[in-house]
RNA sequence: GGGAGAAUUCCCGAGUGGCCAAAGGGGGCAGACUGUAAAUCUGUUGUCAGUGACUUCGGUGGUUCGAAUCCACCUUCUCCCA
């Protein structure tokens, strides 16, 4: 009967506003599942919604911290599932809406990140020695305790392989087993995958480019200015798309017009990878739609899909 | 009016006689992704058959065994002097 519903797709596809009329419908609450919706000082940048898009349903998973702190996935597993509980105890249906694929993953599967914090330390290290080894030696390493992580793994791909071996180094299990693990468990929560898409690449774009517009129209520069003088564009929020465009605007190094064009390039460009990660998930129902639909026309598709 | 230079594959941009379907980057397309994920990484990108053929480097015509690369003229653009 617990059933979480799931709200995906690329960014600028409508998911926002598809999940609030569905909240409103269903008695639900929306869990945000959006790496950047995270930071209480981005919000112009990252389409959070404004009190009247909300239309009166509480969001949670929104501002949550500041970007002076650093965030992770395994944080925000927790901290989700706990949001998700007590919405469930409230006799209300959450609804978890969001872009980022690892993040509405890793709660609803309930992957339980290996417990392996100590500091950066073991990290740092293997960094250096990335530098001053080379890449080959630390897949080497990575080769003789992890072979398939290693054989898994590009060269190329310093982040995967110091992560691999990290927790290696650390918990003394292998990442490769760990997951294995994970995949193995039943999903924390029983739920149900919607996925919310133009039908045709195109209208995306086109939907993304005017988003960057509208953006820039709400104040999205003065936004940034702020953040960047008060030296709060550090740490994970600093690669916020629409953010570290202007960076280079406010030194004085591109025009407006060419950071903008950038943010939009990017956006599009991150909208690409957002679908190659929902397509290839089996459990999404998607709503494919043209150019002019309407959101009571979309809802009801979902509702259908929900019809039991 | 005179002078200098430039036109390259979707874009930018290398290439100045054969090793060039043409470097590199961007974009597009496709893929990966288990504690930074709006991040990071990979593959592919003239056409058709798939160890080969065909079309392509502003246009036309030359030189040459052979040209994106040399010559002539034409077109367009940029810059400089009047």
């Amino acid at each position: 009967m617990r059933k979480v519903i799931v709200i995906v797709g690329p960014t600028a596809s409508g998911k926002t506003a598809l999940s609030v009329e569905l909240a409103h419908r269903l008695n639900g609450e929306i869990v945000s599942s959006d790496s950047m919706q995270i930071y209480k000082e981005l919000s112009i940048g990252t389409a959070k919604p404004d009190m009247a898009e909300r239309r009166g349903i509480p969001h949670h998973m929104m501002d949550v911290v500041s970007v002076r702190e650093s965030y992770s996935v395994s944080r925000y597993e927790t901290e989700a599932a706990a949001c998700v509980e007590d919405i469930f105890a409230r006799g209300k249906q959450p609804i978890v809406v969001g872009g980022t694929g690892l993040y509405t993953d890793a709660l609803i599967r309930g992957t339980g990140f290996l417990d392996c914090d100590d500091s950066g330390r073991t990290r740092a290290e293997l960094e250096r020695r990335w530098e001053e080894e080379g890449p080959e030696s630390i897949l080497e390493q990575l080769r003789s305790v992890d072979p398939d992580s290693a054989e898994r793994l590009h060269i190329n791909d310093k982040k995967r392989v110091i992560r691999a071996l990290e927790v290696y180094l650390i918990t003394g299990r292998t990442i490769t087993a760990h997951n294995l693990e994970t995949q193995q468990k039943p999903p924390r929560y029983e739920s149900f995958f919607i996925g919310i898409c133009p039908g045709d690449r195109a209208v995306l774009y086109e939907r993304i480019d005017r988003r960057v517009e509208i953006m820039m129209e709400q104040g999205l520069l003065q936004e940034v200015r702020d953040l960047v003088d008060r030296g709060l564009m550090v740490g994970t929020a600093a690669q916020a798309i629409g953010y570290k465009e202007l960076f280079g605007y406010l030194r004085g190094e591109a025009s407006l017009e060419e950071s903008i064009a950038l943010i939009q390039q990017k956006s599009r460009n991150y909208a690409k990878r957002q679908l190659t990660w929902f397509n290839k998930d089996p459990r999404i129902h998607w709503i494919r739609y043209e150019k002019g639909a309407r959101l009571d026309e979309l809802a009801n598709i979902a509702t259908n899909f929900l019809r039991p």
